[in-house]
This record gives C-alpha cells, structure tokens and sequence, in this order.
DNA sequence: ATCGAAGGATTATGGTCATAATCCATACAA
DNA sequence: TTGTATGGATTATGACCATAATCCTTCGAT
C-alpha cells in the first residue's frame, strides 16, 4: 500500500466515522484502528486532527446530485432530489449520507478558516441546485435553492432528532413537499 | 442561595454553555466553575453529565412563540415569525437562541430515552406552529408546521455555518420567504 | 550484498475529563 | 450549648486524548 493509498484509507475511514460520531467523539486512535494502522503513524499522514476533519468533511461535501437527468427542472427536479433526500434510508445512514446534515453541529462552530474552506463545498452544492431552477434572474434561482436545500436539511436533522419512529416518517413525509415560494415576496 | 436556586442556576449556566459550545466541549468543571461554584458540589444536584444536559435542554426547548397576537395566522403569521427566527441577532447568539438549531448535532446522536424527552418539546413547538397553520385537517396543518420549522432550522444553521458575512446574509434573506406549499401533492 | 529513506509501530508526555470519596462550615434542632 | 444534617469544597481516581519522540522493518537504489 502506498504512502497516499493509505492517506486515502483514513480519510475515508474518517469521513464515516465523523459523519456517524461527530467531531469530538471521533478519536484519532479509533480512526486509525478501524485502518488497521496504529496512532503512531498518523501525523505522518496529517498535520493534526483538524487537518483531517478538513480533508475528510472536504470530501463528503461533495454530493452527486448533479449526475441526475439533465432534462430534469424546477418543481420536478425538486421532486425527484427530496424523494431521494428525505428517505428512511437516508435518516438511518448519516455515516454515508450528507455531510451538512450529519455535521450542522461541528459545522457551526468550526473555526473561521475552516467554514471558509466547507463553504466551498456549500458553494458547490447550491450552485447545482439553482441551475436546476426556474427562477428569472440568477438571484431568484440560488434564493430558491437555498430555501430548498434548507428545507431538506432541516427536514433530515428533525426526522432524526425525535425518537418515536412514526413522528420521524411524518416529518419526512411532510417535508418531501417542500416547494420554494414561487412568488418572490421581498425586496 | 437554597439549593434549588443552586440547581436552576447550574441549569441556566449549562443551557448556555451547551448551546455555545456543543455537548462535548461543555464540561462540568466550567458550567460549575462559570457557576462559581467548584465541581465537587455537582453531584449533590445531578445524577450524571447527561442528567444536566437533558434537564437543561428541556428548558432551552420551549420557545416563546406561542405569545405573539393570536390573530395573526397562515402566512402573515409564518412572516412574523421568519423575521424574528431568521437574523443575523439571532444566528449570532446561539447562547441564547434556539436550542434545536446550536444542539441539532447532539439531538440527532442522543440516545433513545433523551431523543424521547426532546420530542416533548419539539411535539410543543409543532403544536403551537400547526395552529397557526390554515390547512383543512390537522394532518394538513401538522405537515406544513413541520416544513415550515424545517425550513426555519436549516437556514439557520446553514447561515451560520459559512463564513463570508455576504453569502450568510444571502441564506437568511432567501429562508425568510420560505412557505409551506399550499397544494398538497401527496397521499 | 549493503545502505539509507521512510512508513508505520511503540511508547511517552502532559493534559483533561467524568465521577467519587472525603472533608469542612454553616445552620437549624434539641 | 451541643449535635447533626447538608450544601459545597478538596482532593482522588482511573480513563482517555492529541501530540510527539523514538524505534523498527521493509524496500528500492547502488
């Protein structure tokens, strides 16, 4: 195994682990266990934990949305993506699944060079999703897109947050039928 | 100072701490230490760490907009109340802010019996929202409540989740417009 | 065959944490 | 005045963490 094949091991491994335990609770001797390797060799391979987090939440930023159907827009689209978000599957797998939704806590309170850098990736997302809009001027499609998004992610943390398994499926439910306001009230 | 007045003042110190700072990088040490108080004393009020986190959770969690005018309803209500959620005040006081948004990555990750005791009060919020909501039944009402607060949380936490003032701005503007979709286009 | 680099392992280090056992000072009861 | 309960302080305890220094082993180059 190559110096970066290992590299890569840990970031991925690290990437699940974090999304699954959150920051703190994700030791850089479990990380490195779950590799297979020893504590030792880590900074060998990263500066520091918060290096790793950086790479590693870099990494899961980077979602797949925009490999859908081309053809696909506005409220279809929406349709299509929140069908996709708000599942079951989704809520039970956070180690697999968004990174902003599995983060949101780590991510608020994470040092100003690194949101500046998971911003990027937020960048990215919303950049994808507004092109999927129907809005008239550019603006008015990334305001769409962040409503949207924001309505998927609160959607998943909350269906994840309450205990009683029926009250979860009425959130998810509830909140596949998010739909940006098309009438566009403020100035 | 009796002790009950020692155990709420504990539980307002550590409700603030937790929001600030996340659960794990709260410790009781510098809740009892913010207190006054030294860490010995903090068994003789809680059972345990998470004792504290729930019970001071649990207060943090009923929010206050059950006063506003009871006339207001449907979407001048959800206005009222997105312009009060959705600020750079409140996205810069977590402290004092809403306990779902600073906590969601601790709420997501609780265990079973304190995610049960937060949807007590996440039950509270969505009964007060779904009464200001104008849809036909009350599933209809409960399903545009939970969007409408979905929508409320993720741009919160979206918003102070980046790090350029502009693009923050950009979120809350956009997440303010937010309504739940008055068409119900689903089983 | 020998050497040297370097990836990874062992082992330290200094700190902090949650929790607990014990101690002290005050205040109220007898 | 003496005794006792208790809220809070001191001080342990045992675990674990991020990071670092040092060691070992493998492997490609000579």
């Amino acid at each position: 195994m190559t110096k970066e094949e290992t590299r890569q091991k840990i970031i991925g491994v690290a990437s699940r682990m974090f999304r699954e335990r959150g920051e703190r609770a994700t030791t850089v001797p479990d990380v490195m266990q779950a590799c297979g390797l020893t504590v030792g060799g880590f900074y060998k391979h990263f500066e520091s934990k918060d290096d790793l987090f950086r790479a590693a939440v870099g990494d899961a930023l980077r979602t797949r949305f925009g490999r859908l159907d081309p053809g696909l827009r506005g409220e279809a689209w929406r349709r299509v993506v929140a069908d996709l978000y708000l599942t079951e599957l989704h809520r039970d797998n956070p180690g697999g699944g968004c990174a902003f939704a599995a983060l949101c806590g780590d991510l608020q309170r994470a040092g100003e060079d690194s949101r500046r850098w998971f911003q990027a990736g937020l960048e990215e997302v919303v950049g994808i999703f507004a092109g999927r809009m129907e809005g008239e001027t550019e603006a008015q499609r990334r305001a769409q897109a962040w409503q949207f998004f924001a309505g998927l992610l609160g959607g998943l943390i909350l269906s994840r947050s309450v205990a009683d398994a029926e009250a979860s499926v009425e959130i998810l439910e509830a909140c596949r039928a998010i739909d940006p306001s098309s009438a566009d009230e403020q100035g």
